[in-house]
DNA sequence: CAATAAATAATTTGATCATATTCTGTGCAA
DNA sequence: TTGCACAGAATATGATCAAATTATTTATTG
């Protein structure tokens, strides 16, 4: 038999982590409905993958709360009700303006520059009214200062924290268009300019609030 | 071909949800050391299931921290610098208090009566030196709690938090014996008899610390 | 000749797939 | 309503191939 996927041993990823990235993907920027029903099957013919490989990123995904697994052994994209965000919200006010403080006081110019790119193109996609676009590089933004942390635990936790609120974003933006987004971007790029944890601290706590509460109105 | 398990369809539990637990169990209660290697066919022949359940199994603890996927492909017991057990801490400090309180505005007094024979049983097994009697026993009191708490996302957190630190807890109590051992179970019984949600969280916080810090004698 | 290094073979392990089996819910008939 | 059959989906196994580790042998050098 022919060697179908040339892998030249490099960079070659395993399928089930390539249906991973993707799957979490299709989740975290809204390609899912809350309350879908999520068929591996269909995964697979989706993803052009065999079952295996698509068994096991839903297990990973369903551990992380993205997906949940029924009674029925069916699979569902994981819905969020008002209490679940609440829970969420607390969780990330918690834990994202501790790891914005550890992000600041390691950050480099060189990173802040990339930082200020990311938002300008944010800034765009908002203009433009690219909700997709805006998610991810929204998603980008604080995902970039959680690597800054260099605390791969506490990143985990709240990064895993978007999968539960991703699938509602794209409602947020549904319904209430891109315009009327707001964030505390540049307020928290200010303060990491000038060398200021506390100050970087404080304005993605204000970041997580409002973001936090367009979710609750998105899905009250 | 014959039906070999006698699933009468009642409780049946897919394969891989029982490996899930086996396995998390077996690493939950330090019968792995941190760093040891696992193969997904040791495991199967260990667990005696097939190579698909073991999979999804090791997925879903490797998306939750308690096993690493390495770039050889191969997947080892997650190891805890002290770094990291620095985050751990942190993050226990935040969510466990905050259960704990949602849980003692809804105790029963039922609820309570099973927490005290579940905190004999410990002090038991304490006195017993039966550590792994011990290491169960504790995480079902906290567990408990948790789930009085009904927040499943702060739960699955915290819960989450366990997988983390629970190799390094063999260590500590093989170094250390049992007898050393101490908490604040008492102390938040008290709290949650007398209706005191603030002091039960306040208790948990110092059995938190506590733990915390056995850990950090244990891996230092 | 001994010792180290390089190459190669053997074994273990992981990844993926095809297939057979089991389960779940639904519709139909009694 | 109850029982039964059927379709769709999930489960689980074993086979097969690829990659990696280990063991063995061979080669080289001081």
């Amino acid at each position: 038999m022919m060697n179908l996927d040339t892998n030249l041993s490099a960079g070659a990823l395993p399928v089930h982590e390539i249906v991973y990235q993707d799957l979490r993907a299709l989740i975290l920027f809204g390609e899912f409905i809350p309350g879908e029903a999520v068929t591996i099957q269909g995964l697979a013919t989706r993803l052009s993958a065999g079952l295996t490989p698509v068994r096991e990123a839903i297990r990973r995904l369903t551990a992380e709360g993205a997906l949940s697994f029924n009674d029925n052994r069916r699979v569902c994209v994981a819905t969020l009700s008002l209490k679940d965000l609440e829970d969420v919200s607390f969780a990330r006010q918690l834990l994202e303006p501790k790891l914005i403080f550890m992000a600041a006081q390691r950050i480099t110019d060189q990173d802040i520059a990339a930082l200020i790119t990311l938002d300008s193109a944010l800034d765009q996609a908002i203009f433009r009214g690219d909700a997709p676009m805006y998610l991810r590089l929204n998603y980008q933004f604080h995902h970039q200062l959680y690597q800054l942390a260099r605390a791969p635990i506490l990143s985990a936790l709240t990064d895993g924290l978007w999968l539960r609120f991703g699938p509602s974003l794209r409602i947020v933006c549904g319904r209430l268009g891109t315009l009327h987004l707001v964030d505390q971007h540049k307020e928290t790029l200010l303060a990491l300019k000038a060398g200021d944890p506390q100050a970087a601290s404080d304005a993605i706590l204000q970041d997580v609030l409002q973001g936090m509460e367009q979710i609750r109105l998105g899905i009250a």
